[in-house]
DNA sequence: AATGAATGAGCGTTCATTCAT
DNA sequence: TATGAATGAACGCTCATTCAT
């Protein structure tokens, strides 16, 4: 008899109506009237599910973690080789061709911005930053290893690999020609390989 | 009898402010009185001498290319080899290490971020980055040229670079630890030398 | 469980209280904060009721003309004779005698003066006029007829007499003594009926 | 070795320039600044000449109803029967055919409404209606005198076209077509003859 | 759960007026 | 006289948030 929730319903659809707005209007301009009308809302409903719209921007960055964490597990779960994980990671995270990924990409720019001047978006932000960084060092150094080299350069080669997306995000939104988003992908790979070629052989010990 | 013209002394104190400001707030909270406040003038003086409030904004866009272009000349005078003027521009770049620099850094990632939203930001934020696009490919040209190898992929290679140095610019400014700016240049230093040296070689034709 | 609407309601009021303020104060001096605090609203709900000030404005026009067709239907029933008619129309238009009266009067002023300068409100100003200039012709024709006159000058009349009675509004609004609104009816009046009469008479063909 | 004053010749321009951009934005969007760049001055120098904005709009009103008696003088001088300079009179306030006209007679519009709300305004405005009433009463009345008829309506008649010739005023400002300013002429004198020929004959006492 | 009206602080911008030069 | 920078109050408007229904 009871009425069924739907509050995780409704919270993805606005989740997904505030990544969507801010992908063209930004963070600021993305009003809480323009989300609930994005999402065929009423707007007094959004705050009904979400204490502020900060939480909303909290909630989206967390998800939008999430997605591209599952989105390399499932291209990942067909690689064998460490190179082709590494592969996998890249493709997952700057291999994307459709509509919507441009739309996700916009809006994590918005996010970084963000978190620059948010703190409770940055430490979230950070959060996700680390854990990239993190699984990211780890398909280098297993690279690495597969090879017979040292594996002590893999944070700091995975750290500039991530510089290199975040930078690609930001010009592919921000410009038109001068650097696709998928072209990254590409880029980041050859210098994933050469960087691993270049590394010195782990002598055994 | 007359009063002299201070308009372009007053232009550059507020685009100076807007650039403080911007950096720890952000655009949108970079409000007019808080500008004002910064560059310890009246609120209203700031549309005396720009139209609006973006006028300000595109202004500090060019002006902080100008800067950057300024900056590289400056430490391009020293240098003599093609390796020695690339290593200039990274220097100029994303070498920078007093608190001044961290506080553009911020701004121009904020900046990005606009470009993303505003067409006439984004015109702007563009054609500076085709002119760094356009420098730094000649430059990774020149030194593929010395070492006798084929230019083909200096743009690309250029893009890539230019994205890392993005990238560098909004990690170092969201978080802490993960990328300091500094870093960047030789992350991209290695990655130009590393992508010269697999560069096919240029065969006398 | 929802919320019923109440537009309409809230739209007529603040309507209602922006010719109130407009005609003391004009346009320009009848705030947003002014005509709120007349309506007994917050400031804010004015613009969620309507998109922008202009918008009230253009709503009061078309409003009052609305109204002062009523007025005349009203008072029109009562009559038989074209000539009852017509006498009806110019009692509606400036027989007016109450002090509410006074204050459309001089409401109707300031939107004159606003239809000079702005195109929106000229356009619907000047719909106003022409359905007025129609109504009176007509009038004024069926007058002619029904003492066998040409009815080729009723269209001129017209203009004059509608030129007279937006003459005397303003005169009534911004002196005193000189020409009571209600005078102007009387002499309109005399002014058609002398031309009636001075108009030659239709021949039969 | 004094130097010449140049006090009256700007301030003259400065009522100039008001008068031609009231015509067009109405007087309060006819700011300081946009009065002195069509004066061709600068901004603080308005400041000099009159105390304040509505002195120099106070000036404007008293200027045009000076420029009104010099223009109807000026055609009345070749006038001999009080019909002539009836006909003068009408001509010189309604029969304006340039340009410069329509800037004068939107301007007066616009003065108008400004009469409405402000007092000090409304006081001059005033003045130059009683003024032209007057005039007009008198000239009315020597028409009537000459054709023997009694002169009590003459105030009456004389307020009816005044209103009429307002009213053309503004519907030639306001709307295109209906009422063009230059047809007002003939309908008031057409109406100021037949009111003549209605009046009664004075009686030889 | 849901609606949509209501609030009021704060925004960018305008502008009459003042004033140092 | 003349200039143009400077001031600050007030404007129309936006918007996150609250709340009665």
């Amino acid at each position: 008899m009871s009425r069924k929730p739907n509050t995780e319903a409704r919270r993805a659809e606005i989740i997904r109506a505030l990544q969507s707005v801010m992908a063209t209007h930004g963070y600021e301009k993305a009003t809480i009237q323009a989300i609930a009308k994005e999402a065929g809302l009423a707007p007094g409903l959004l705050h009904y599910h979400f204490k502020s719209k900060q939480e909303i921007l909290v909630s989206l960055v967390t998800s939008l973690a999430d997605y591209g964490q599952r989105r390399f597990e499932q291209i990942a779960g067909k690689a064998e080789s460490p190179m082709d994980l590494l592969n996998a990671y890249l493709e997952a995270r700057v291999g994307l061709g459709d509509g919507a990924a441009a739309e996700i990409v916009a809006a994590w720019v918005m996010i970084g911005a963000e978190a620059v001047r948010q703190a409770e978006v940055r430490e979230v932000y950070q959060r996700a930053i680390a854990t990239e960084l993190e699984l990211l060092s780890e398909l280098l150094a297993n690279c690495l290893r597969e090879r017979q080299r040292v594996t002590t350069g893999s944070r700091d080669l995975a750290a500039a690999l991530l510089a290199m997306m975040e930078g690609a995000y930001q010009l592919a939104s921000a410009t038109s020609g001068i650097m696709p988003v998928g072209y990254a992908a590409q880029s980041a790979l050859r210098h994933a390989m050469l960087s691993i070629d270049a590394a010195p052989l782990a002598t055994a010990s």
